[in-house]
DNA sequence: CATGAATGAGCATTCATTCAT
DNA sequence: AATGAATGAATGCTCATTCAT
């Protein structure tokens, strides 16, 4: 026979509660978890109980704190939101005009995504299951989302050409994308000669990109 | 002792028998099945069910012509790219500078992509499950795939500019993607506008475009 | 500042918790319908969802406790053996020599498929399906791997008589399991007869066996 | 255009027809087949299915012949009764007293069982399932039952010793079975050997049997 | 709040059998 | 009589979610 005494919360000072510290830790975790499982399985072929695996915790556990995998996908977006936004409000708020705030911003989306990759994975290794689908897990959706939204205000403003801003939008982040993608799959992965490349490619077009092998 | 005689085949006005059509029938039943249900739910969410109720045959029936979701979605890519790929080799012999090539290569992507509009659905409404996961189709993936293809034929073959081709090659593809997108999505569709939009920003980038609102 | 007191296990005579209760009716309720349905279908036609069925417990239930058909099989084979094995442990440790090791095996054995029927039902009723087919319960198996066992140990020990220690377990087996068979299917159920008849046919063969009826 | 002009019974000669000719073949086939398949998966694990493709008919075809995988072994059984039978009677016939009945009997089985191994495969190699299980082809069952019936007739007929007969059949049949099946599965199968072992035993018993190595 | 067993709907797939050709 | 596609019941198993402890 064993007699257990437990103090949960056994002190005045202020800060969170054991109770509150293991609710956060146990949040958590989750969202560790589910970025990681996400990462390697894909978001649709992920399970939340994929999730609760990974976790530890008891599958009852999972649903004291999230309702089903779209949630914790919402707050998974959430948190990149959370993080990438001001860095782009602050490239907004310094350039001057277009060409410096299409830098800045490139450049801050790129160095995000380096810095993201070591919580996302390698990028789609579950391609195996069908090599025409490309699969995209809610943070990197959530990175478009807000460096959509980005350009958005800033061609709104009046500070970009004054063209079609929808379409411009759509194939600056079309160049974004897919070129950050490539970035991240080199070795050494060379921020500087991505940017650049995107940066010219979109305000000066192909004819006047500096040729790569001045034969 | 009797003699038989057999006509199987009397002619050449005569069709394929009752068995032969029904067969072909319900394979392209399937294949529709399959199309709208990857469209309306995304290829990973799709189940063989969704496809066999979609169907109406029994299901024992879908594995008659198909052993798995993904040979349904391997034959749809190869569908569509026997499609494409003759056309864009017109462009590709046609043409002989690159500004000639990307001007016709991307008028055929999206002529073709109107023209699959009304098999692939209006782009993807299941969003709803997640608005921050972009699905792709079978048929979608496979369209990327061959105008990659192409792309990267004409790069290597040096007929584009000479700069980091797997950069460009990403580049342009992103343009095409989401600004086809796009297009799809405006009512009236206007391929041209969008085509002259695209090739320029490739060829002389923003700096160079037209006003849109000459205020 | 709260003390909270579990008493998690509050003393010897406490007994196991109701979750760990259900769990063993569970487990239970499974393996006896596993035995029900093997005897009644055998084990080869017998399917999970039979045992399931029941069990009347949900089906996903099942697969908390044993993960296939054969999981539920080695389960109970586990179970037979560790309820024989002592017994003819302590027939050979009895025993001195080799017609009394006999005479004990053959008791024991018989008088655990006599206790054992309750469990086995009343041998093979599904012979319906195929009268020429004799389907074993993995019960009856792990019955006739255990007395195997056995013979071949005091064979090996050389206090049987020094013949083809291999034909000669065979035919044990053989006799024993055909004679408690029929031993079985009589009605009043004779231990002492069956024993008496297998061990002189084994000791002395046909021709020292006592005439049935001195007609 | 094809014309195909078939005589199918191009004679008046005697002898089955080509009609009657191809039937009796596909009748054949199926049989072969499904010999072949009931001893590489058992009986149990069997499907119409598996013999049909054996067979290399059309799915339909089979339903010609038989109307379930039960019918087929009906069949079989029917097949291997027929051989054995003539066999056995011709040994009641020729013997003059239990022993040369016996001699005679077993060793008629065990040459049985040596020609027929060709048919039946090694015996049950799909143990692995379940190594505690033995499967029986039905041709299997089908010689334990004549030979039963072989026994059971003489000893009715009071040739044998005056016993209890149900259990002296029982003793038999399992002494034949379990050394025919140790016999089969060694090399080389030494018919001899195994007959005198197992006539000797059943005579005279274990305290008669001639010592196997005189030390 | 944490736990983890129970639940039953759902899924992929196979199978015996039928029947139009 | 032969064919082989169609059928739909059945199977093994997984999963999201609930809820008593």
């Amino acid at each position: 026979m064993s007699v257990t005494l437990l103090f949960p919360d056994a002190g005045d000072e202020a800060g969170p509660g054991k109770r509150e510290q293991t609710k956060a830790q146990n949040r958590d975790a989750i969202l560790k978890a589910a970025r990681a499982v996400f990462s390697e399985l894909g978001y649709e072929a992920a399970s939340v109980r994929d999730i609760i695996r990974r976790t530890g915790l008891a599958s009852g556990t999972f649903y004291n704190y999230y309702r089903s995998k779209e949630e914790v996908a919402k707050a998974l977006v959430a948190d990149v939101a959370q993080r990438l936004r001001p860095i782009l409000r602050a490239q907004r708020e310094q350039a001057h005009d277009f060409e410096s705030y299409l830098n800045g911003a490139i450049r801050a989306y790129f160095q995000f995504i380096i810095d993201e990759l070591r919580n996302w994975g390698p990028g789609r290794p579950r391609g195996d299951r069908n090599p025409y689908i490309k699969v995209q897990t809610p943070g990197q959706g959530a990175v478009f989302e807000e460096i959509q939204a980005s350009i958005n205000l800033v061609l709104e403003l009046g500070l970009g050409p004054r063209v079609d801003t929808e379409f411009l939008t759509a194939a600056l982040i079309g160049v974004a994308q897919n070129i950050g993608e490539k970035m991240l799959a080199r070795d050494p992965i060379d921020l500087d000669a991505a940017a650049d490349f995107a940066v010219n490619l979109i305000l000066h077009g192909v004819s006047a990109m500096p040729r790569r092998h001045p034969a």
